[in-house]
DNA sequence: AATATTTTTTAGACTAATCTAAATTTCTAC
DNA sequence: GTAGAAATTTAGATTAGTCTAAAAAATATT
């Protein structure tokens, strides 16, 4: 079993591994757990002896398989647990994601399993995140970000990258939510920011803004 | 903000207390929390700089009213969550001890709030414990023990006092839960058990399982 | 290629919560 | 009211997770 913080790390190193798929480095995520690199390096030991990372000194970690799903098993009981404030409890969008980072860690199975069926066995969580299954397996779903479509592209938001609530509240505020369709208008040469049209009406948002939005592309 | 550690502790002293109304020696809490003496000590100290309980070496400890406020808002917490699962997910009330026990320890008044209003404002939990007020308050309520009956008197079950899965699914076998109710029908003298009828039906109950059955007596 | 800079690791220390063993205090029994 | 037993506290060690400062390795610059 892991503690609460190798949770942390482990989920940490997943995401900003992209799910595996490329190595991560100390200070990398030093900066994400907003601890100290020495920190790291001492969790790093640990992980990589329980064979959850591969870890090689001085050149960051891999996640393993076993590594990758016990991080998939965190993150669905967080997607769930985000589901259920915001679809039974009535939380808004942005009031989920810390109360989730505490019920994530709630070690019980049948809850989890309970808690789902209770939901209907959502597929995917208020920002449009993909729930893993049980096995901690996730499909693999193409998404592109906003801020690499053409103009003249459309698409429908699949989900937001960053949970930050300010950012959500933005993005309640032009109306910006997962499945609802995206048109490119034009680009600004100046500071790459774009226009776009989004429930109707035009807006502009900053690269910062549309690097965060995911799409699944349709035309 | 108190640890995982401190509210566990605080909660003992609470419950081995009465509401705070005897003080608790050293043993028997090391006892209740599975730990040595030795770590109790230690922990009476750290409680006691921050004016929960008050502490005197070698005569036990009290709880203070803020430490019974903040222990209440601890079982507040728990109780909730036990509804909430009763309730909304099935589980049965056998089921719940264990993970109300984690759940109590995550910390968001709004999703208390929300939990609370979600379950409709409920008074009891499904062993029939009240449950606390925002502010750490409990309405007293008089209950007797079960094995404290007479012959001849009635009344209906309030609560159980002991959450034992054992124990809860041997009531709910004969019938025994809050809400019904009981009539003493005559006590052994050999090993204190008694007679009762429940759900119209005879049975005999040991002292030990009586003493757990908490009644609001009616006759 | 040698040096400077950045990144990472190691060494040693700190806190919270725990333990064992020894010392101390209180309680009990004669 | 003193001896022995029981309960409690103290002292010192341990583990998980963290830190700072110093050392080591990798990368960048000239």
């Amino acid at each position: 079993m892991l503690s609460l913080t190798e949770e942390n790390y482990l989920k940490a190193i997943y995401h900003l591994s992209q799910g595996g798929s490329k190595s991560v480095m100390t200070n990398e995520l030093a900066e994400a757990m907003q601890t100290k690199a020495a920190s790291v390096t001492d969790m790093m030991k640990k992980l990589s002896a329980k064979e959850l990372i591969l870890y090689e000194k001085y050149y960051g970690v891999n996640i393993t398989p076993k590594g990758k799903s016990q991080a998939l098993q965190v993150i669905r009981k967080h997607r769930l647990w985000e589901t259920f404030l915001v679809q039974k409890l009535g939380f808004h969008w942005d009031e989920v994601h810390e109360v989730a980072e505490q019920l994530e860690h709630i070690q019980s199975p049948h809850l989890i399993d309970k808690l789902d069926e209770y939901l209907g066995f959502p597929k995917v969580d208020p920002h449009g995140d993909q729930i893993p299954d049980q096995h901690g397996k996730l499909k693999p779903l193409p998404q592109v970000p906003l801020d690499q479509l053409k103009p003249g592209s459309k698409g429908i938001i699949s989900s937001v990258k960053d949970s930050d609530p300010n950012l959500l509240k933005y993005l309640d505020k032009i109306g910006a939510k997962p499945g609802k369709k995206i048109e490119v208008i034009s680009r600004e040469a100046f500071d790459e920011s774009i226009e776009i049209i989004v429930e109707k009406k035009k807006v502009f948002v900053s690269k910062e803004v549309s690097k965060n939005i995911l799409l699944s592309v349709k035309i």
